[in-house]
DNA sequence: TACAAAAGAGACCTAATAGTCTGTTTAACT
DNA sequence: AGTTAAACAGACTATTAGGTCTCTTTTGTA
């Protein structure tokens, strides 16, 4: 096997069980030894590949949290389709995906934020040009549908922008708590209620 | 000095000192030491008071965040006023603290369910039943708003109070980024549109 | 096979932290 | 004033956690 995959692959295992571990648990209620055993290895492996935890966490979140992001938020976004379906289409996928697992701790982005807001510039630059990215997907994708005449040409979308991001970490915060799926359902029925405001009516034209 | 009264104004200082020391650095990166350090209290005073940390963090979210909680985001949307006008004024009275305090951590009920979710349910219940309260008040303010003549008697009231926490707790976490005072006008301006979606209208009386 | 570098094991160190315990001070009450 | 209990001080303990260091094993290569 060749040195440069093998070492991969060990980082990659040791990056998707922490992100776990740190979704479910918090970084800082999270120890490095509780990592490593839940994947039965050392001390000495994890700093022969990390120079750190905080090194650890940031790997983390430009690798695959960054693309998990893209995935589920940002790539289905994408196209010459009405934005508006697109992103009613998205929410809902992944939003579906916190109702039917029964361990949910919310917006992975959100939580981290709580966490190291104030704490950890560094680790709250990496987090936030995440949200910066998905914020500039939106836009240019709600300026698309204007440009192709879904979208009514008077709405702001770097405002349509912010109050989706809003809402969506918000309801991800909520359906943690009681009902997610009860929660999911009127959020989805008002999120599309609130884009028939925005959209290109025919009386409009 | 009555030693009842006494006992109560040491504990009082202990909590609020306690929740700014959460809210800035977080629950668990936050020490008893740190919190007794900047009142010059020693540790006997601290455990002679609570029985342990989590009782204390318990005590300040039933006493502290209820009742702020309560002045911010309950009482301005009491009343026989139209609730949408009176919930856009306590969103932009609740926002407007965020952008001047240049040191904000966002909403301190997120930060604290971001921490504890999934860790602690004794202290989850806590957290959960102040967004039970805030939710009840608001789907009831809605409902009021309908029966007045103020709000479509065709909109969910459930729905549309899910819909505002989302957002509310969601910008909240948005604004800690930056330019908070840009993103809370775009969101007013989005939240005032999506109001006018569910008014009642004149043509459809 | 021989060798060198990569990869990993695990004992150890140091700092921090929640909580305990004993002793001292303060204040209320007779 | 004297007594008693509340209120507080602060040293101490047990545990945990991040990180270091040395030694061993594995693996690619000649």
């Amino acid at each position: 096997m060749n040195n440069s995959i093998k070492r991969m692959a060990t980082m990659q295992r040791m990056q998707v069980t922490g992100l776990e571990l740190f979704y479910k648990k918090g970084y800082y209620n999270t120890s490095v030894d509780d990592i490593l055993k839940e994947l039965s290895l050392s001390k000495g492996a994890f700093y022969y590949h990390f120079d750190s935890k905080e090194d650890f966490l940031i790997q983390i979140i430009d690798n695959l949290i960054v693309r998990r992001v893209y995935s589920m938020l940002i790539e289905p976004i994408e196209g010459h389709d009405n934005p508006l379906d697109l992103i009613t289409n998205c929410f809902d996928n992944a939003l579906e995906t916190a109702v039917h697992n029964e361990m949910d701790y919310g917006f992975i982005l959100n939580n981290l934020i709580a966490e190291f807001n104030g704490k950890n510039s560094t680790v709250m630059k990496h987090l936030t040009d995440i949200l910066k990215i998905w914020e500039v997907n939106l836009v240019t994708a709600l300026q698309k549908g204007k440009f192709n005449g879904f979208i009514d040409r008077h709405v702001d979308c770097e405002g349509v922008a912010t109050y989706l991001m809003s809402s969506f970490i918000g309801i991800r915060t909520l359906m943690t708590d009681v009902a997610p799926s009860a929660r999911k359902y009127r959020f989805m029925a008002q999120l599309r209620q609130y884009f028939k405001s925005i959209e290109l009516k025919p009386e409009n034209v």
